[in-house]
DNA sequence: GCAATAGTGTCTTTGAGACAATATTGC
DNA sequence: GCAATATTGTCTCAAAGACACTATTGC
């Protein structure tokens, strides 16, 4: 019944949607980002971001229907504490098969490490850089997420979304450092901080834990994961 | 040649380029968008973005190519200082004709007045809230571009892009107020002015216009109309 | 002259950033 | 105890923001 409507011979295009789900790999201080071995040509066995086609074998009622079936495949299978649309590619020599276009989306989740034989996640630097050679457009998509990333970094605390519901201040600091790979000064890191707890997105807890030498890390809950909290303060206040 | 390829009643479903090309109406203290009038069905003789359909009659090689054939086309005829993608969206209903999707850009232009039968600047902020009604989902559209230009205009010069080259402080602080829709303190404003003069971003002149009462103004030259200034100081600088 | 408005100056507050000093853990 | 490291505190600087004051124009 769908085949007929999309018939390939006659479709000008392909429209996917591309999903960057990034985690935060805490023992390699790294962003890494969930790839799928191609079982199929063109470039069969070669890691690449996961994606659907909107409106292929299955209708999609919205874009974000067919964002959420691909969340729901086996290739990903997760549910992001945060999504967000980052562009739309489109050219007619991006894919071999013939004109295409890709609505790319970046999402964060957590460091759970649910791998199998055609899901596994690598260093999203690597593949921003091309240090990991991938098919189709898909190292330049990475970088544009990659910039999204660490350009919206900057003035929020996308970082901390990498950590989920239970935050302490060092984890905050070092993932925002690996995500501006830069050292974040403490200092203003912890007004950040301060300012978060003070204004109630972030809760107090007498939890402590322990991460080796030193004083135990205060543990602090983020009710909202993937809820972004703003730091911009250019102008004065909506109040 | 083309449309054997495009055959309507096979293909799955349109994919546009939508484009907001906003000016600065000096006298309204308004963002305006530039719309079109449609000459034929769906919704003939509405307001709404001007769009072309991506590998439609004509094909494109890229995105960007469908991009500049519609900033070239009659409908818009502009080469704007500033575009930006801002999203694409696409469902089943919302366009009567079947699936499509849309992605929607954002530019910037000077205010000359080039308007005629079918094309004609309405307030932005009309198109954002609906009062304006726009075929389509083209008030949502407006309302993802309003969103995108009130956001970076937080922390970079955007509003100034819609200055063009001669810039004053005075024009500058309006059309800040203006984009944000609320008043812009004149220090803080004035801090930042003189940073990107200092920074070189903005060249001095002896040139001095006059706007009714009151001394006359300085104007400063931005060499690079389109090209945005930056004010975020998040975390020390790259260097 | 005089109203209107541009440009400048001063002061306060806030947050970034550097860095020292102290406190708490594992071994 | 001691090394490692979390946490707190102090100081400086830059920018936001409030607001007064002065200077320059058109009428």
């Amino acid at each position: 019944m769908p085949s007929d409507k999309q018939d390939k011979q006659f479709a000008p295009y392909l429209h996917t949607i591309d999903i960057a789900v990034c985690r935060y790999n805490r023992e390699k201080e790294a962003i890494e980002v969930l790839l799928h071995r191609r079982d199929k040509a063109p470039f069969k066995d070669q890691w690449a971001l996961p994606g659907i086609v909107v409106n292929g074998d299955t209708q999609d009622k919205t874009i974000e229907d067919a964002l959420n079936r691909l969340l729901n495949s086996p290739k990903v299978n997760k549910s992001p504490w945060y999504v967000e649309q980052v562009c739309t590619v489109g050219s007619a020599d991006r894919d071999p098969r013939g004109w295409s276009s890709s609505t790319v989306y970046f999402a964060i989740t957590s460091d759970e490490n649910e791998v199998d034989e055609h899901r596994q996640y690598h260093d999203l630097k690597e593949c921003a850089s091309g240090k990991l050679n991938m098919p189709f457009d898909h190292n330049t998509l990475c970088k544009n997420v990659l910039e999204r990333m660490v350009s919206k970094s900057l003035y929020s605390n996308l970082p901390m979304l990498f950590l989920g519901e239970r935050v302490t201040f060092m984890d905050a600091l070092k993932v925002t450092s690996v995500v501006l790979d830069r050292e974040v000064p403490k200092g203003s890191m912890g007004g950040r901080f301060t300012r978060m707890v003070e204004e109630g997105y972030l809760t107090e807890t007498d939890e402590k834990i322990s991460r080796g030498a030193g004083p135990k890390l205060s543990v602090r809950i983020n009710p909202n994961p993937g809820e972004m909290y703003l730091f911009d303060k250019s102008f004065k206040k909506t109040t």
